[in-house]
Formats: structure tokens, sequence, C-alpha cells
DNA sequence: GCGACAAGCTTG
DNA sequence: GTACGAGCTTGTCGCT
């Protein structure tokens, strides 16, 4: 490894204040942990060397900040850097470092889930309450970015807030050269582990300096009292995901490169069929440009539809369109499909786990504007489900009947053990229900009490009559009452006309006026409150163009008032109910035998050791269910369980 | 060789 | 004028 440092870097940046230090020996190591014992408060921030926790990534020195006597103070110490430099053993300072994060005191960090796995990792861990500036950020304003220097910028106003981290980026482009890396490889390989310590060092400082100034911005603006509810959720949601993610999802590897083979043989043998035994001129079926070019000079066919920019779009719903045109387009159709699960859903998933074949996801809290969480790597929250079509072809039978798709994904996601089943619960129908607690449509109210099947009232209510066909309109509808749906996008779904559909439309909302007015007043609300408005939760959401003179931009905030308030209101219910599971399973004594693996919007998993099974299952529904302040509506999960992998789970049913 | 963007696909 | 919210992948294009 080479590493080069020149002081000069530093020229160009504002000094090193008095009252930022990098602890350099063990007197300085001691005299830190004693003003920080003493301080209400810990900003604790790591560096690390990579973002891997659950690999190879680990600690390499750690930022503080707190005060005593009015002095305000950062520090930083170097543990691990690999620059040559003399620091402090980090074993050798453990019960220090365990002093400060184990007590009982407020601690604040900006993105706190991701230091706590780090000192996890160490085998500290952080009591006290906890408050994120990050998630803060994001209740204070969800339409900027919540990345620390931003806020430190935006919310502080401090101009120069980005020069530290410009000078890291830097310095990290140089080491990855010089190393011959690329960046993200570089990054994701040795994080800061290679900086020179007086540099990161100041950087780290800087950043607890800038987290405990954004902590004292968002409490004078009353963050976490103005919006107790949903910042309390959020801060105790952050340990429940630490432990899920920590849980990690086991996968069945060995499954997934069987399936990525089969699925390239899939691939080729169209590959064969197109370009030699159909003679058609071989071409790149992944460029979207030459897939045009073929469909429009080679098959000369009639596209219409277009992008966002005006191009001729050649998406899966056109090639559908055509495909009585020409036998190649179906076959184009299934190379697309087994491109697409063998490229995102087999070796990609592979490639994040850990050495004991468990991925550990990251669930961000911040991820979404309407306050539901997101997933990344992997993402979890969009592995393809099952085909019906796919499971007949191959077993003859359909799924709901045992019959199994070939290419199916979730099959690679398996049970721990067998003696520990995997339970699914899910929200039933959990938007329709938010929407007609809002609205208190009579005719909607009516068919939750009397627990009707909602589709098929919709479907009698707007087409006098629930056949099959008629009920599945319905169901478009009612989806798309989520989303703020437009005539046009019902009349494309429905397959009729646009007259038809604002027809179907009209009338649904005279036999649903509840949720006509529901919609007008949330509008003029929002509009008389300068774009704010909050859900039934307290969660706060700002949507300025909702007064914009454009049509255009004021339909869209329109949508997304819509979309936000039902969405946002079940999202923070399955947060909330997470929190309270996991209250449930320390005031039980359950710890240890059962485990949070994930969540998905309405639904949350859990493995559950066999022997508490019942007694589980039964907490789980009654939390999950007990929100009075939807009455009267009825909120309802339902469970499933496997005993195997997710392809495989069915309802379950347990003795009362 | 890299970053940014567009398009397309997968979920709830 | 063909919905709301996400994340991931490939291809393309312009820049260094």
């Amino acid at each position: 490894m080479v590493f080069q440092y020149t002081p000069t870097e530093f020229l160009n940046l504002p000094p090193f204040q008095g009252n930022k230090e990098i602890v350099r020996n063990y007197d300085s190591f001691e005299r830190m942990v004693h003003f920080l014992e003493l301080s209400p408060f810990i900003t604790f921030d790591t560096e690390t060397s990579g973002t891997a926790w659950y690999r190879h990534a680990s600690i390499c020195g750690v930022s503080f900040s707190g005060i005593l006597d009015n002095a305000f103070k950062c520090f930083y110490i170097p543990f691990r850097h690999k620059t040559g430099e003399t620091q402090l053993s980090f074993s050798r300072c453990a019960s220090g470092l365990k002093k400060l994060l184990e007590n009982d005191r407020l601690k604040i960090a900006h993105n706190f889930k991701f230091d706590e796995h780090m000192f996890r990792k160490e085998g500290i861990s952080i009591n006290g309450p906890r408050y994120d500036t990050m998630i803060a950020a994001h209740i204070y304003n969800e339409n900027v970015s919540a990345a620390l220097k931003n806020r430190a910028v935006l919310d502080l106003n401090i101009k120069d807030a980005q020069l530290y981290e410009q000078a890291v980026d830097i310095k990290l482009k140089e080491l990855a050269k010089l190393n011959n890396m690329k960046i993200t490889e570089y990054k994701y390989q040795f994080g800061y582990s290679h900086l020179p310590i007086d540099l990161c060092g100041i950087y780290a400082c800087y950043d607890v300096d800038f987290t405990t100034q954004l902590y004292w911005f968002y409490e004078r603006n009353h963050i976490s009292t103005d919006y107790s509810r949903v910042f309390n959720t959020e801060m105790d949601l952050l340990g429940v995901l630490c432990d899920m993610e920590e849980n990690g999802m086991p996968i069945d590897t060995d499954y997934l490169f069987d399936l990525k083979s089969k699925l390239q043989i899939v691939k080729s043998q169209v590959e064969e069929n197109l370009f030699h035994n159909m003679r058609i001129r071989n071409f790149n079926i992944a460029s979207d440009d030459e897939l045009r070019n073929f469909l429009l000079n080679d098959l000369s066919l009639p596209l219409t539809k277009q992008t966002k920019k005006f191009q001729l779009s050649v998406d899966s719903d056109v090639l559908k369109t055509f495909s009585s045109y020409h036998s190649a387009l179906s076959l184009i159709s299934k190379w697309k499909e087994a491109d697409k699960l063998a490229n995102t859903y087999t070796d990609s998933i592979v490639r994040c786990m850990d050495s004991k074949n468990l991925v550990h996801c990251d669930f961000q809290q911040i991820g979404t504007i309407a306050s539901r969480l997101s997933c990344r790597n992997p993402n979890l929250q969009n592995q393809p489900t099952d085909d019906d079509d796919r499971a007949i072809e191959y077993s003859g039978v359909d799924l709901e009947h045992n019959g199994i798709d070939p290419w199916s994904i979730r099959r690679a996601y398996i049970v721990r053990d067998k003696s520990w089943p995997r339970i699914y619960w899910d929200y039933s129908q959990i938007e329709l229900r938010i929407l007609a607690y809002y609205s208190q449509d009579p005719v909607m109210v009516q068919a939750y009490l009397n627990g009707e099947d909602i589709h098929s009232r919709t479907s009698l209510e707007v087409f006098g009559n629930k056949d099959k066909a008629f009920r599945r309109l319905a169901k478009v509808i009612n989806f798309g009452l989520s989303y703020g749906m437009t005539e046009y996008h019902f009349a494309a779904a429905a397959n009729i006309t646009v007259e038809e559909a604002r027809e179907f439309l009209n009338k649904f909302f005279e036999r649903y006026h509840g949720v006509k007015l529901f919609r007008e007043n949330l509008w003029e609300y929002i509009r008389n409150n300068g774009g704010y408005f909050t859900n039934i939760f307290g969660r706060p959401r700002r949507i300025p163009n909702i007064n914009s003179y454009n049509i255009k931009d004021r339909s869209r905030a329109e949508r997304q008032s819509i979309a936000t308030h039902i969405q946002g209101s079940a999202g923070e219910l399955t947060k909330e109910s997470l929190v309270r599971i996991h209250k449930a399973i320390m005031s039980e004594g359950l710890q240890g035998l059962v485990f949070p693996v994930c969540t998905i919007h309405d639904e949350v998993q859990y493995d559950c050791c066999v022997d508490v099974l019942p007694k589980f299952c039964k907490i789980v529904k009654t939390v999950m269910e007990d929100y009075e302040e939807f009455k009267p509506i009825p909120i309802i999960v339902d469970s499933e369980y496997t005993l195997t992998n997710w392809s495989e789970k069915r309802g379950l049913k347990l003795a009362a």
C-alpha cells in the first residue's frame, strides 16, 4: 500500500478550532472520558474501513462531543488507521468507551443505526435515550437531502460545511488512484482507514460539531415534542431495525446459482431461435435503441407509445400489444424476463451475503417522502412474487393448488432452522381501511363493519354487478384511490375509453360521496395551510406545489397528497407495530426465542422458536390490530408461515 | 474510465 | 395527460 500526505492540503480550509482535539495518548483519553462523563449528552460518530459492518468493515476512529461548564468540545480518537501513525489500542480504551456509551444519558448521532452496528460489532451496546439528527432532519423537511453537511449548510447556515468532506474526497480519489482501484471499489474495501489521522480527525470533529448543532437546532424547532409520536417511534424503531439487520436473512445460494444457469440457458435458446432458426439479424435485445430499430425497421411495426422524453417506447406492454404481429415478440419478452431475473435477483443477491450465507439489508428510515421504510443492499421489498402462468406451464396446476414456479426467486429465501418457522403478518387491505377511516364514507364504513368483500361491494355500487370481470375493474378503481388515480390511467388499465372511464368514476364518487368529499376537503385544507399537513400519527408532509399555477404540477401535487396521506398512515402503522412487538418481546421474556427478519410496507416477518409459537402469534395479532384511533374501522392482520422457504408460505391457523 | 441520465423492471 | 412510493440494472452519452 502506498501513502502520501502533505499537511499543506489544509491551508485553504477553515482553522482547526481550539475546541477540537485529536486524542493522541491515554492520558488525553482519560481526560476526555472524564469531560464527557459529566456532559448531559454525548454526540458520537464512527469513522470506519467501509460500510459493510457485517463483513470486513470496522471502526478505525471515533469522534465525540459534549459540554461541561459551558465549554463545548469535540474529540477524535484514532484506533486503527493503516498509516503507520501512532494511535491508541481499541481494546485498551474499550472500558472507557463503554463508560460513555452504555450509561443512561442522551446519545446523539447522525445516522445512528450505522454507528450502533459498528459498536455492537465491538461488543459495545448503546444505552440511554437516542436522538438521530438525520431522522429529525427528515421530519423537519422531507423534501431535501438529510445528509449531514447538506443540513449544516441549509439548516445551520454554515456555508463552508462541505469543505472538509471535499478535502477527504480528494484524498480518497488520490489513494484509490495510487492503489490502482476504482473509487467505489476503494471506498468499499478501505473506507477511511488509510486517511491520515490529522485529516480524518479534523473532519470527524466537525461531524460531531455539526451533529450537535443540528440537535440544538431541531430541538429549538420542537421536533421531538411537536412530532413526539412519530419521533419516538422512529427512535425506538432504530434499535429494532438494528436487530433485524443484524439477524439477517438466510439464502439458499445453490438454488440461486442453479436458477441463474437455467435462465442463461433459456436466454441462449431464445437467441438461437431468433438469430438462427428465424434468421433474424443479430442485435442486442437488452439495448432499447437496437430493439426499437428492429421493431421499426425490420418488422415495420407502427409503434406509438412514447417515453417521458418522447422516444418510442419498447417496454413489455408494447411487446405484448404487438405480439400477434410476429412470433419474435413473445420470444423477446421471454428473453427479457429471464434476463431481468438472472441479473437482478440471483447472484447479485449472493454478492450481498456474509460468510454465513446471510444477507443484511439496510432499512432506511428516511428512504421515502411518505414515511414508509425503504430497503437496499439488497432490496427485499421488491423480490418477485411467484408467477401463476409459469407454474401452470411447468407443473400443470396454479400456485393456489401447490403449483411450482420454476423461476421462483422467493424459493431462495429459506428459514434459519426447521424448528424455527418464519411467520408473516400482513395488514389486510390496510390502505382502503385507512381511506374508509379518513373519509368516514358511510357505504365503505358499513362494508368493513359487515366484513364484506370490498371489491365486490364497489363492483355492485358502480356497475350494478359483481361478476368476475366487473369485480376486476372495481379492484382497479379501489387500488387507484390510494394513488390519486386519473381517468386516463383507469381507461388504459381497464381497456375502456376515457369517456367511459370518466362515467364510471363519476358514478363511483356519487356512490362513495364521502370519499369525494375527503379528497376535496384534504386539498382545500392543504391549500389554505401553505402546503403543509399531518396524518393521524402526526407525521408532517409539505407539498408546496398544491398551490402551483401550473395545472400539471398542481394535479400531481393533489395525487401526491392523497397517496402520502394514505400510504404514509399505513407505513406508520407498520413501523409502530414493529416497536410494539419488540416491547412485547421484552416484557413477555421472549428474547432469544423470536427474531425480526424483514418488513415490507404492510407486512412484518419474524423467525419464531416453535415452542413459543402460539404465545407469540397471539401477542403479535393483538398488538397489530389494537389501534382504537381507527374506530369504527376494524384493523385486521392475516398470518402465514413457512417451515421451508418464502415461496411455500401458507395460511396459519392456531387453535383458539 | 467515470458519472449522470434514461428507460425499464420488480415490489407494496 | 397512462397513478403513488421505492431500488437495481443496462445502455448511452459526454467528459477527462
